[in-house]
DNA sequence: TCGACACATCGACGTTTGTCAATGCGAGGA
DNA sequence: TCCTCGCATTGACAAACGTCGATGTGTCGA
């Protein structure tokens, strides 16, 4: 599967809909907290945090184990659990597999929630 | 207790350290997390959204298990997240306790993560 | 003074999550 | 062609989480 299933996420359709203050729909509530939750771990923040400190702007899974101090399939998980939630995008180049941190996921799910 | 031990997070000795890019440290990654973990529920989210988008701005828990549809108890589990979490402050008014959304602790979170 | 109310806490339960070792799989190099 | 490398997947396990019913605590009204 080369994860082309995910929707990408549907803040969208979310952050047209309050005119002036409607709490969000379940479905709305249940998007977001996805993104939320993928952070909800301390060393996803800092592979987010590694990746978008990186000078090129993108970093492969060899280079995240080291800083984060955890085994490899579990850096595998964590970057599998970003990119499901549309905060990192995935390329495949040769061996190596490159992340790359998807700037407006974050805040768009910020200004969503909390539009003040 | 009233909940006066949380420190009410440190998001600014975070803030201040990466001059032009460098990655968050252990213990700021779990500060972050904390916030992130905190809307990493369906319920908490829409809690959160329900006191933003209230006339008065804010709520008690009488007013918030009829909308997400859980026993008071939940809520108020749900609540204390939030609260620890620096992302709602709680008053207690007689016999009923207020809810108010803390703006800037989002914003301040997301901006921390990724300042792009 | 007593009862009703609003909320917090406790105990318990099933589910989800984070982690690793072992293994599978595809791409490159010898 | 075969071997090595980088990464994903699987299986397993302990820990954390979400939820509820029952109970405790403080406040207001009768």
């Amino acid at each position: 599967m080369t994860g082309s299933g995910s929707p990408a996420l549907e803040l969208r359709a979310a952050c047209c809909a309050p005119p002036s203050g409607e709490a969000l729909q379940a479905p709305a509530a249940e998007e977001l907290a996805k993104v939320f939750r993928a952070l909800g771990d301390p060393n996803r923040v800092r592979l987010l945090s590694l990746i978008a400190a990186s000078d090129s702007g993108e970093m492969c899974i060899c280079d995240l184990t080291d800083p984060v101090g955890l085994s490899q399939p579990t850096v595998s998980h964590h970057m599998k659990q970003l990119a499901e939630a549309g905060l990192v995008s995935r390329e495949q180049r040769g061996r190596w597999a490159y992340f790359r941190v998807i700037d407006g996921t974050l805040m768009a799910a910020a200004k969503t929630l909390l539009p003040a």
